[in-house]
RNA sequence: GUGGGUGUAGCUCAACUGGUUAGAGCACUGGAUUGUGGUUCCAGAGGUUGGGGGUUCGAAACCCCUCACUCACCCCA
């Protein structure tokens, strides 16, 4: 191997990156806030492995999604089986309700999870190609009440993470009985304009017709505004489902956007689909995406039981998110000479089994220096140990914000460290 | 996958039209101060200028390739 090559080598994979220790500390708040309020609504927390049968995803996330048709890390391994890197996360949970038979559990069913998952996009700001989601779902609840509660979940889970500048957007995509009539109707209508639009739109018209409306063309835009909506064309179910879902947002004093454009990257979704954006973001503005999935469980064979969930990008939602690390107290303790040394190891063991955090650095240094150090890594006090100390049996334990500092026994310590001076 | 921009010390940035030994601030290490921290002063260490090739007497700068980041498209979390 050449010197250039070592060097290329310890680079990590282009789309993945560290999370290093003085960003942690966020990823835990974000955990811990997340998962606290999910349980108070009666959400247990579900892991999965990271990799599935690709199989899974071709039939779970659909053969004709972006996702599956470009961005999956697929491979087959030494048993010869055709394993795929989860690329989201809904596929693994309807797999693993149906391999362990929780429908015949005791109720209810409702799961998050947090987790990386793997597409093969082109990377740039908020676009990794392993990044985090927390991911939602809840099955056998019909009603769009649920649908709603979801929603106000999320709503919640951004507010309490002091995310700025949300907009909610929703959607009916129908179903299997009323989507592809209006794919027709949606097809028809392009195809009759077909000349005037763009090329991108053309190609579009059939492959993806929903997103003939998010062209940035200005006569695209015109031209579009007079396709027929969704919205116009679900049939009774997913009308009366849709108008019950907005109606129990409104009654929740949500503020949202009936965006009959919106449409999610995923094949499964039916009847309730909903998008949050933030303005913090910039071009990769969606911090949460769900919807609703009537279908997928019976078409794995399972039960027919519906489900409906969301997944929230962690990355886009930490850089959009204002958290406060907490503050902790810790103790450094600064010693001179070996016999101090061994003291001051002695009297960290005790001080960390009642639950102090010590630093001790084993490397000869002043007292000056060690002082210095414990006030920049910010220490709130400092236990000194030196010969006299080991001499008496007592040490010097002094407050770094005060500058005060007492005279203690060993045995007082742990006295003297609970209050606060 | 398609276009544009940017890569100089751990971080933020300098370095004329191509000119000789690539600098500064912050951070780091040591000393002034061998047992008392925030300021100050002195010193030190730290770079194959992202990597490779080319043009040139001479390249951080110009050209090509490549890698990474970044913005837009596409798509999505």
């Amino acid at each position: 191997m050449s010197e250039s090559e070592r060097k290329k080598s310890i680079q990590s994979i282009k789309g993945t990156k560290d999370i290093l220790p003085d960003e942690v500390w966020m990823w835990q708040k974000l955990e811990e806030i997340a998962g606290n309020l999910f349980e108070r609504y009666g959400y247990r927390q579900i892991r999965t492995p990271v990799f599935e049968a690709t199989e899974l995803f071709e039939k779970g996330t659909g053969e004709t999604s972006d996702i599956v048709t470009k961005e999956m890390y697929s491979f087959r391994d030494k048993g010869g089986r055709d394993i795929t890197l989860r690329p989201e996360y809904t596929p693994s949970v309807v797999r693993s309700i149906i391999e362990h038979r929780l429908h015949l559990r005791t109720p209810p069913l409702r799961f998050y999870y947090f987790g990386p998952m793997f597409r093969y996009d082109k990377p740039q700001k908020g676009r990794y190609r392993q990044f985090h989601q927390i991911d939602v779902e809840v099955f056998n609840e019909k009603d769009a009440a649920i649908d709603a509660e979801l929603v106000e979940m999320a709503q919640q889970l951004l507010i309490r993470l002091g995310v700025k500048d949300i907009h909610i957007l929703v959607n009916s995509v129908g179903c299997t009985a009323c989507r592809p009539s209006y794919h027709q109707h949606l097809r028809k209508s392009a195809d009759q304009a077909r000349e005037n639009l763009c090329k991108d739109c053309r190609r579009k018209i059939d492959t993806n017709p929903l997103r003939l409306f998010d062209c940035k063309e200005e006569s695209c835009r015109k031209i579009s505004e007079g396709f027929p909506l969704i919205t116009d064309h679900l049939c009774q179910e997913c009308r009366d489902h849709f108008l019950a879902f907005c109606a129990y947002l409104d009654e929740l004093s949500i503020s949202y956007l009936v965006e009959s454009r919106l449409v999610r990257g995923l094949d499964y979704y039916t009847k309730t689909t909903f998008e949050f954006t933030s303005g913090a973001l910039g071009a990769q503005d969606a911090i949460l995406g769900g919807g609703r999935y009537d279908d997928m469980m019976k078409q794995f064979g399972g039960p027919d039981i519906c489900g409906t969930g969301f997944a929230v990008g962690i990355e886009r939602l930490l850089s959009a998110a204002s958290l406060e690390e907490n503050k902790r107290e810790w103790l450094y303790i600064a010693t001179l000479g070996a016999e101090a040394r061994i003291m001051g190891m002695k009297l960290a063991r005790e001080l960390r089994a009642e639950g102090w955090e010590c630093l001790i650095e084993y490397r000869e240094r002043s007292l000056n220096k060690q002082l210095g150090r414990a006030h920049k890594l910010g220490a709130g006090r400092v236990v000194l140990i030196g010969d006299e100390e080991v001499r008496s049996g007592r040490v010097q334990l002094k407050n770094m914000s005060s500058g005060q500092q007492t005279d203690v026994s060993v045995l007082g310590l742990a006295e003297a460290l609970n209050v606060s001076d």
